[in-house]
DNA sequence: TTTAAATACGGAGGCACCCTCCGTTTACAA
DNA sequence: TTGTAAACGGAGGGTGCCTCCGTATTTAAA
């Protein structure tokens, strides 16, 4: 019945359990506030910390991240889920990108972690990254399968259209634009009713 | 006669000018070979000068990424004219989108600065930012005014998801997705023939 | 409880970069 | 030639990143 504590071979020191979680709420509000870009060491300050204890628990400022966000993008992973299950294919996709740019309006916090994520460097935020490429992949693909699209794009190149248009548009309606654009994309790969 | 000198009141000392023309040089290599993101210190170095006189000429490192950009840019206005005269409306936007692509693609010292400017901080870049909005926005209206396409999204969009594809994205193929990418919105776009 | 090893902590210190400020040098016109 | 406006250069002060290692704490064995 030990199965909270997944695979850990040693047990950690009881203080260093309480300071990651302190580094973690600190970093969790500093990045709401103020972006990702904060000074590590004013999230160590904030955490009541030094800011070498900061760096043996997260390595990288991207570990740092990545373990913030964890959470949140397992809820997209969710839902993802629940489209695939409720809705036709190609409407589960729809949704789902929609559901996406909410992600980017509403947790504007996200926006930077999700965009570094969808943009390239993968090798940083892995774990979120895969769950969110797992998801538009599967959504994409089931809806190619059905035959009312056409995926003549890498599924995650959705996700970067999409991203393009949130990204810092500094107008008040890059949220209408967003949505727009998914639908846009719908209907460009939507295959023509008589072949 | 006296054309080159676009309005300028006074005259430039000599060795003001000639410095000033070192550090675009050194700018432009060190941009192309390093990313923007390179060390003012070590242009200013690269270029024989002291790092105050790079920052009388060019206050902000932003200041100088547009000046080494403005020429490439005004590339880009250029084709913009004479695809709208030689190619019907939607043709000529498709068309523009996709040198959009082979400038991301060829130009990757650019993508960094066509991107700061397509994607927000729109007072920076602003001579080469204005001169990219006005030709998507020209190209696009026009398309949209001969009837062939619905522009839901604001014009610049269209430029902002297609960067987003290009944007770092890590696989060999992203010029491949992003020209497919401009098809895919060209054809979310069309107004169905019989409406 | 005592004790010693294992582990964690903290922050000084070295490095890089940013940008400003101002004393020195230079160009050029009178 | 000479006075001065303009330009130069780099030291200096600020911030942030990350490493390193002496000190403090926890844990478990004796």
């Amino acid at each position: 019945m030990a199965d909270d504590a997944e695979e850990m071979g040693r047990k950690p020191r009881a203080d260093a359990q309480r300071n990651r979680g302190r580094l973690l709420a600190a970093a969790k509000q500093a990045f709401a506030e103020k972006g990702v870009g904060v000074s590590l060491e004013e999230i160590a300050r904030t955490a009541g910390l030094g800011i070498g204890t900061l760096y043996r628990h997260f390595p990288t400022r991207d570990a740092l991240v990545e373990e913030v966000y964890r959470h949140e993008t397992s809820q997209l992973a969710t839902a993802a889920e629940r489209l695939a299950a409720e809705l036709p294919p190609v409407e589960a996709l729809r949704e789902w990108m929609l559901l996406f740019v909410d992600y980017l309006a509403t947790k504007l916090i996200m926006a930077e972690a999700l965009g570094a994520m969808v943009s390239g460097r993968e090798e940083l935020h892995a774990a979120s990254g895969t769950m969110i490429k797992a998801a538009i992949a599967t959504l994409a693909e089931r809806a190619a399968e059905s035959g009312a699209i056409r995926l003549s794009i890498a599924p995650l190149d959705l996700l970067r259209a999409v991203f393009g248009v949130s990204n810092a548009s500094a107008g008040p309606g890059w949220e209408e634009n967003a949505k727009r654009l998914v639908d846009i994309l719908i209907a460009g790969m939507r295959v023509p009713p008589q072949g």
